[in-house]
DNA sequence: TGCTGCAAGATTGTGGAACAATCAATTGGA
DNA sequence: TCCAATTGATTGTTCCACAATCTTGCAGCA
């Protein structure tokens, strides 16, 4: 072991990302990952010792995690019941969607109107590159790590750190997760394209409108009949 | 037990009230309240078992209100540290009225087309007599709670439920226990009763408008100088 | 004096046992 | 067929144990 050790030292830079992800953060995000890759879905009910042992952690970590996560509006705790994972009727999701559309706009006018050439212009190409690169690619999550990568850009040009912070506590998971979003990528990426335009321009007003616009695809494509898309 | 029971039956609508309240609960409300009340400030370290003895719980309710209290920004949680009442610089604070001012926007904007003269006209005034009453009063807190009252009717009339859940999370909590709210009462209660007028009217855009000039006050009030008000 | 480093104490991180309280489903009876 | 009681599953809560980590204070040394 010493040897081995001596011979071939440990990624560090891998270890303490590891070690540091305490066991709450091993559920948090797991949950968050199968949600986005279909493994979960709105509605489905959530058993602590499931989880306890899908994580390989005790029943105290999941509490913790579900207490995060219900704060994060991503799953409803109902006393004396197992956690859900979320789920919106129409008309919620309307209001989701309205919510989304007041942030998005202060975020694109904030990220166009702080954007600097010289230090944004080679994150936000690489992310349209993702974009474009999840869509071809067809793997499950692919596109929304992409989208989420976008989002986070964007939200670190602006440099609200607020916003950073509430942004991803809107219900949009949600609503990716319960209405699969078939076949309007073509339609999304030049939204995408059109918001990453403006802002490369420094045009507050029309990053605001691209945001916006991108929104009413989005509610646009929201079914009015069934239950779930 | 049994005639005792009989002769006077427990009030139901107050025992529910706290036997559905959870340990969690508990220790989270507390917390809320004592920020609010002045009895905990931002900075201030918060020992687990100290707040385990305070509110009469368990370590593990402890643990998991603190979860929420994190995701809801109202603590900073760090590895092997006690957490930490979330503390905002002057930067941060500006960047938190931002994200306040497109949220209470997009809230009186929300609650003006929305408001019904039969069944919300009570509400309003009753909300005023409040913010009045605890202007003339001075104790600790009885503003706060007037204010929150405030929010919650206004919320409730625009009847978005992803911005009633979504509002509370704005560091608003954290902004008025470390900046004194002080002598400013005067100009705030006019700032409220333009609100007021504004929905009562229906004026959508005066509502709006009447938001983002409070906002603007409180802006104006925050000191360029010291770290803390 | 002032600094370094170590040792002791305090605090968090985590799992697990135990038991009450409550919910859900099934089964038995009217 | 429908109601009700039992039973099994699940959550709510506390306490304990122990490792990991941080903090503090003290002692020794330059």
């Amino acid at each position: 072991m010493e040897l081995a050790s001596v011979a071939r030292p440990p990624d560090t830079s891998e270890m303490i990302e590891v070690s540091q992800a305490g066991t709450v953060e091993r559920v948090y995000r797991g949950i968050l990952r199968d949600l986005e890759e279909g493994r979960m879905v709105p509605g489905q009910r959530l058993v602590e010792t499931d989880l306890a042992t899908r994580y390989a952690v005790g029943r105290n970590a999941v509490r913790e995690a579900m207490q995060r996560l219900a704060a994060r509006g991503v799953v409803d705790l109902a006393r004396n019941r197992s956690p859900a994972i979320r789920w919106l009727d129409r008309a919620e999701t309307l209001e989701v969607l309205d919510v989304a559309e007041a942030m998005t706009a202060l975020a694109l006018r904030s990220a166009a109107s702080r954007y600097d050439r010289e230090r944004d212009s080679a994150a936000l190409q690489k992310t349209m590159e993702l974009l474009l690169e999840a869509d071809r690619i067809d793997e499950i999550g692919a596109f929304s790590r992409a989208r989420r990568h976008f989002y986070r850009v964007l939200l670190e040009i602006g440099g609200n750190r607020e916003l950073q912070r509430l942004y991803p506590a809107i219900g949009m998971h949600i609503i990716y997760a319960q209405y699969q979003t078939r076949r309007l990528r073509g339609i999304r990426l030049a939204d995408y394209r059109a918001i990453i335009d403006a802002v490369s321009l420094g045009d507050a007003a029309g990053a605001e409108q691209a945001g916006r616009t991108h929104v009413d695809h989005v509610r646009a494509s929201i079914p009015h009949d069934a239950p779930a898309g």
